[in-house]
DNA sequence: TAGATCGGGCGCACACTGTACGCAAGTGCG
DNA sequence: CGCACTTGCGTACAGTGTGCGCCCGATCTA
């Protein structure tokens, strides 16, 4: 359609614009995905919206790429690669290390919320480098405080599933949210309005929802996140050497 | 196109089947549609197959549900609605009602292993009235234990959790797999082969994939599950009057 | 009994999806 | 120089969710 389709009247007539363009590299569609995905939610992915962010034809992205679910595999990886690794000082204090790793993973998911979605559906994305940089990382923190190998593999398996478990429900509000264009706490009172119906008949459910008065829901969801890791944390700690104090509260 | 769409010659030919079909209700969609989605996973659903199920046409569906997303957060509840309500005997042994209820859950999440994708996406299935329903179950088992409603909640969510959080690989691998029709045998050894070559540049993770030598692969899950589930419950105990003894691995 | 009202089912249409295929143009090697 | 090979792209196809308006059968009213 556009006048760079048809043969240009002379060859000198045609810019010899060549390489300008980045030349469409693995990385690059990846992470142009990625930030699709960030603004837009799982389904503001399309090939040809990528391929036009990219300057380039839907198919074109074919070349680098087999598949929509291998793009996405990759998507999910390249992010998981922005934990940031322990350090020495989270070998010396497993608590410690364990709860910052685990809130960085929060944090990661929070940011990229369609990762929960997606993994939910791709399962074995397990086996991609950075995912498996991260449980090597955790691995070595409970081997250092003592565990036997079994016994920091079921830890860092237990602690994974509940943050994995514990943030989904927040990321999927969170692109919901975001996917209606609305503000947290735009929501918040409709949300709240329909918490309230839906718990009032189960007398404990009720009570519960109660005791949230007042409270910020991104507050709420956070202290309760945290709250339940130290549970499983006490849990954990009989099988290190150096079983820290139980969390006190 | 078929003769039934054709004015016929004369009245008389037209038999009158009124009401012979069960009339097409959101219940029966719903039903059917749950019926797809364990047999075809979230990728066998869509609205012109569900309706050519019911031999009814596509947009037929939407005198009956808004929405395939509502269709599916229907779906999503009606699922959880087969969850047995917990009896008297767990009230008495929090531990073990507790233990019994997320086994059931996983057991139903494995059943229907679309479950863990959808929810992650339309996540506010949360306040549908059977999610709900096993919630207050669970609460008043911990309640009766003596937590106060604060430490039932944190404990139930806790749990609640986690048992999405490790069921939702298994749930995915299940998915795919039955995608590419393949059984978990055969697909065992390539796995295998695919988590060796993943684990070896990370020498815990190398270390740990070792343990697993030998093992069928249904059988590490369900162990790692109950194992991973009882060190959170020892977490737990503090809160409660009675604290049981550890789990005591 | 005749007519009005209404609700449920359906065909059509639209915009959009993932991706197979084959062509054209540029790059690097002989 | 010629030739293989890579890379981007236009087209096409089957399939998606769903808005719109028609029509038919059932029920209610006069």
């Amino acid at each position: 359609m556009s006048a760079k389709n048809e043969h240009p009247p002379t060859v000198w007539a045609r810019e010899t614009q060549q390489r300008a363009r980045p030349t469409l590299s693995r990385a690059h569609i990846v992470a142009e995905a990625i930030r699709l995905l960030d603004t837009d939610g799982i389904e503001g992915l399309s090939m040809r919206r990528l391929g036009a962010q990219l300057g380039a034809g839907a198919t074109s992205l074919y070349r680098h790429v087999a598949n929509k679910d291998e793009l996405i595999e990759l998507a999910v990886d390249a992010v998981y690669g922005e934990l940031s690794l322990s350090d020495r000082a989270d070998l010396a204090d497993w608590r410690g290390g364990v709860t910052r790793t685990a809130n960085r993973m929060r944090e990661l998911i929070l940011r990229h919320p369609w990762i929960a979605a997606v993994s939910a559906e791709t399962g074995l994305s397990y086996l991609g480098p950075n995912v498996m940089r991260a449980c090597e990382d955790v691995l070595a923190i409970f081997v250092a405080a003592g565990c036997t190998i079994e016994d920091a593999d079921l830890a860092v398996n237990t602690v994974f599933a509940y943050v994995i478990g514990a943030t989904t429900g927040e990321a999927a509000l969170t692109m919901k949210l975001a996917s209606r264009g609305l503000d947290v706490s735009e929501w918040a009172d409709g949300l709240r309005a329909a918490a309230e119906r839906a718990a009032r008949p189960y007398p404990h459910a009720y009570q519960a929802y109660l005791s949230y008065a007042g409270r910020e829901s991104r507050d709420i969801a956070e202290t309760q996140f945290t709250q339940g890791l130290q549970l499983i944390l006490d849990g954990v700690a009989p099988l290190t050497d150096h079983p820290s104090p139980p969390s006190g509260r």
